[in-house]
DNA sequence: ACTGAATGTGGAG
DNA sequence: TCCACCTTCAGTG
């Protein structure tokens, strides 16, 4: 279930958690055995998120983790310690708290040149505070060199850092951009608009544990968020408020064959990127800039 | 451009 | 019961 929100709300929760703490680290699934054996009774310095991607550092090593798609990274109550199905392939055990990691598609010791590489292929975090301010000209620049389509820009983690597929289709319906238009014909105002959507899109979802785009939800969220009474700082920091605040919605999102919330028209799905992009034919058509 | 992994789970049939 | 999937990379045409 991973987009940069998600990711971003981990690294949070794992620092509170277990941040400062000698872990015992293990591999109870057994392929990462002996680098568990490595990080096993180090303290947990820091967990960052960057897009998709975690780092959490243990002293002088860093491990490396992506979830993929199908990967999750489990933070529980030491207390609750009923192991759910299959064996984890990392196992973080605290005073307070345990961390199961399974399925990820990356989990790794890396060196700090090898974080720095991987940082140097990622474009602007809308959840990374120094890029939320530049990100929009920095990825603009990409983006219009590009003839290809601003759909598939969008998941291209070297454009933008954090989008998946779902934040995508919808952030493209908000705007009402035809997914087809070659990034070099979208215009940079447009992209401005969608960038600083993303900037308040991402924490919001990374707030809620939940990717909130429908306008009404954005705004009861956002109150929440600003009020501090109903939600706690703590909570919007580390994305604590677990799921089912809100009615599960989208404009478009595996809504294929259904009307358009906005103009009725039937919402259709196509692969691009590699990916099932969703979208209304009558909101989202090519516009002159 | 397309395919197969990693391997949990919710929603369709 | 099946299978697509809020992902990406390595391996093949």
């Amino acid at each position: 279930m991973p987009e940069g929100h998600t990711i971003h709300a981990l690294a949070a929760r794992l620092n509170r958690t277990l941040g400062g703490e000698r872990l015992a680290v293990s591999s109870p699934q057994g392929r990462f055995a002996a680098d568990a054996a490595l990080l096993d009774g180090r303290p947990l310095d820091q967990a960052t998120a960057r897009g998709k991607h975690l780092f959490i550092d243990f002293e002088d090593l860093i491990l490396h983790v992506h979830l993929g798609l199908i990967g999750s990274f489990h933070v529980k109550h030491a207390v609750q310690y009923d192991s759910p199905g299959t064996p984890a392939r990392l196992r973080l055990e605290g005073r307070s708290h345990v961390a199961e990691l399974r399925g990820p598609m990356i989990c790794a010791l890396v060196d700090e040149e090898d974080r720095q590489s991987v940082l140097a292929k990622l474009g602007p975090d809308p959840l990374h505070r120094p890029d939320q301010d530049t990100g929009a000209l920095r990825s603009w620049d990409r983006i219009a060199r590009s003839r290809k389509a601003i759909a598939d820009l969008l998941l291209d983690q070297s454009v933008v850092a954090g989008v998946g597929n779902v934040y995508r289709c919808e952030v493209l319906f908000r705007h009402r951009i035809d997914p087809f238009t070659p990034g070099k014909e979208l215009g940079r105002v447009l992209w401005e608009r969608v960038w600083n959507d993303l900037v308040i899109l991402l924490p919001l979802g990374m707030a809620f544990s939940q990717i909130l785009t429908m306008q009404d939800q954005v705004d009861a969220a956002a109150e929440m968020v600003a009020d501090g009474s109903s939600l706690s700082i703590t909570e919007a920091l580390t994305g604590e408020r677990l799921g089912d605040h809100f009615e599960r919605r989208f404009h478009t999102y595996k809504r294929t064959g259904q009307p358009c919330d906005r103009c009725g028209r039937i919402v259709r799905e196509q692969l691009i990127g590699g990916r099932t992009l969703y979208w209304c034919p009558g909101c989202q058509r090519r516009r002159r800039r």
